[in-house]
DNA sequence: TCATATT
């Protein structure tokens, strides 16, 4: 469909939308914000941000679920400039009461490529220069950056990183040479698209090694050194002279990426198959947008002028009203001083001097366990194991958090240095993140 | 040997 439109621009199909919000769009910055203590609301968030910078939507991430915060959320920005002012103020600059380590605000994933305007150039000849791909490519716009990638020799890998100062620079460069233009010295045409997000890259990166691992390709990566690289899963369609862009095969390949992903969860863990049964959506989709399946063939949809994607932020501020709890929700609420166990699982902090940073905890201890063994020394705020992401395993350190510094302590007395399982525990006052005072 | 999280 989109193929078929020919010289026709895309803006017909806006009708919907006005040039303002689209705009708007286009400035527009999503930051991530991380540390940000479980019982804040969106408009706690709001109150706080604004001080600093104009911010257009704050949405909470919550669980699936219990629909509670998972102590992290998006603020979105009109501007890169406000967007900037907000990360200048607040990362790593404090703590808010109840977080463990000082806020984090970054971009959230794929923003930054989003902003950069940032495309990916394969099959360049071996030898290629700057200048070279330079004369190539300026003849669209202006070139903020060029990086060819290059190998152990000085000898390309046959790809390179441009960033535009426009997002329509890029597109037009895109358009017109992508599987079009052959550059002197090569036999095929170079494939331009826009460039991965980190996440993609780290995703398909994880993909390509497990992949290598279990199939066997004999010679894969020595003949087509160029792209293999940088392609996904080492594997290569026919090439047919047209480029990956808008062709299918390189879209499919990603498309089926995060099934895959989750084949591979499951095998790590089997534990969650009882509880979660996921079916594989067909609306998966490689970028945080959801558009239908069929929308993006190539990869270059969000970046498209004129296809609007949805402006559906799910939870934002107003949202609230929206969502009435039903009384059997909120059963699982319960404040912490009602909890049974001790503090297992919560991650709360006492006052300076009354958490605990424990090391060499047994391999088979989880958060309750650990709870158990100190909670002679005084009531137990929280206790927590960590373990690994990907394979649940106990990571054999955790912390525990007394309400006072004295509990701490006579804790430390007790236990540092007592043979605990089959390691003698090493147990300290926890290192201080708190970087500034809190409101 | 001192931390997670990306609708």
């Amino acid at each position: 469909m989109e193929e078929a439109e020919g010289g026709g621009r895309k803006e017909t199909e806006v009708e919907a939308v006005g040039e303002e919000e689209e705009e708007e769009e286009e400035e527009s910055v999503k930051l991530f914000v991380g540390q940000v203590p479980k019982h804040m609301t969106e408009s706690d968030l709001l109150s706080l941000f604004k001080e600093i910078a104009i911010v257009d939507e704050v949405s909470l991430i919550k669980d699936k679920a219990t629909r509670s915060s998972r102590g992290c959320c998006f603020v979105v920005c009109p501007s890169r400039k406000e967007a900037d002012k907000a990360i200048e103020a607040f990362h790593n600059k404090q703590t808010l009461p109840g977080a463990s380590s000082p806020l984090q605000v970054k971009y959230a994933d794929g923003e930054l490529e989003r902003l950069e305007h940032k495309l990916f150039v394969g099959m360049l000849p071996k030898n290629v220069t700057e200048d070279e791909v330079s004369e190539v490519f300026s003849e669209y716009g202006n070139i903020k950056d060029l990086h060819i990638l290059r190998g152990s020799q000085k000898t390309s890998k046959g790809c390179a990183f441009i960033k535009y100062e426009t997002k329509e620079q890029a597109l037009s460069a895109l358009e017109a040479l992508n599987g079009k233009h052959r550059m002197e010295g090569s036999s095929v045409p170079l494939v331009v698209k826009w460039a991965d997000t980190e996440k993609e890259s780290q995703t398909r990166r994880a993909q390509k090694a497990h992949f290598q691992n279990s199939a066997n390709i004999p010679n894969a990566e020595s003949r087509h050194p160029s792209i293999f690289g940088t392609l996904p899963m080492g594997y290569i369609p026919p090439y047919d002279g047209y480029g990956y862009q808008g062709h299918g095969t390189y879209g499919l390949m990603q498309y089926r990426l995060p099934a895959m992903q989750n084949q591979y969860h499951s095998l790590i863990s089997p534990v969650n198959q009882g509880t979660t049964v996921r079916a594989i959506s067909p609306d998966i989709s490689p970028r945080s947008y959801s558009m239908p399946a069929a929308s993006y063939v190539g990869s270059h949809y969000p970046r498209v002028p004129g296809v609007q994607y949805p402006v559906a932020y799910p939870a934002v501020i107003c949202n609230r009203a929206l969502s009435p709890r039903s009384g059997a929700s909120a059963a699982h609420d319960g404040n912490s001083a009602s909890s049974s166990g001790g503090g297992a699982g919560r991650q709360i902090e006492g006052p300076p001097g009354a958490n605990l940073f424990i090391y060499h905890i047994p391999q088979e201890f989880g958060d309750l366990e650990l709870a158990n063994a100190f909670k002679g020394f005084g009531r137990v705020l929280s206790a927590k194991v960590y373990v690994d992401k990907a394979t649940d395993a106990s990571k054999c350190f955790g912390f525990v958090s007394y309400e006072t510094p004295e509990a701490a302590q006579s804790a430390i007395n007790a236990m540092n240095g007592r043979q605990l399982g089959g390691k003698k525990l090493k147990v300290q006052h926890k290192r201080d993140n708190r970087q500034s005072k809190t409101y």
